[in-house]
DNA sequence: AAGCAACTTCGTCATTAGGT
DNA sequence: ACCTAATGACGAAGTTGCTT
């Protein structure tokens, strides 16, 4: 059962919440305030979370596509190269 | 301009990994 | 064992480029 069906904390089941704080220092509507606070704090902060994740994500994709490009610059010298050096040993057909 | 498919962005939930 | 930040997966809403 994913979380995301569980009643949100004005419909807690009250069974729940006498079983979890029998001090009852709070009313529950109280704890129904706090739940909801909670559960805002946890949505903004991963909201963020989700955000830097996917900007560093992005950043990191940058970097690899500009690799490539250094790599294959570097390839296309060293085949060149190769192709040069092969014409200087290769024995002269005559 | 309207309609549409492909692509992007964003918020949320579920899961995981690492710290206490 | 619990808590939390990071991240993958998903759906909804928005954007873009193309076709009629």
């Amino acid at each position: 059962m994913p979380t995301y069906q569980i009643r949100a904390p004005t419909a807690l089941p009250q069974g729940v919440v006498m079983a979890a704080s029998p001090g009852s220092l709070h009313s529950p509507q109280q704890l129904a305030e706090e739940a909801t606070r909670k559960r805002e704090l946890r949505l903004m902060k991963n909201r963020e979370a989700a955000k830097e994740c996917r900007r560093r994500k992005k950043e990191y994709v940058k970097c690899l596509e500009s690799r490539v490009a250094v790599l294959e610059v570097q390839n296309k010298k060293l085949i060149e190269e190769l192709e040069t050096l092969k014409d200087i040993c290769s024995p002269k057909t005559d």
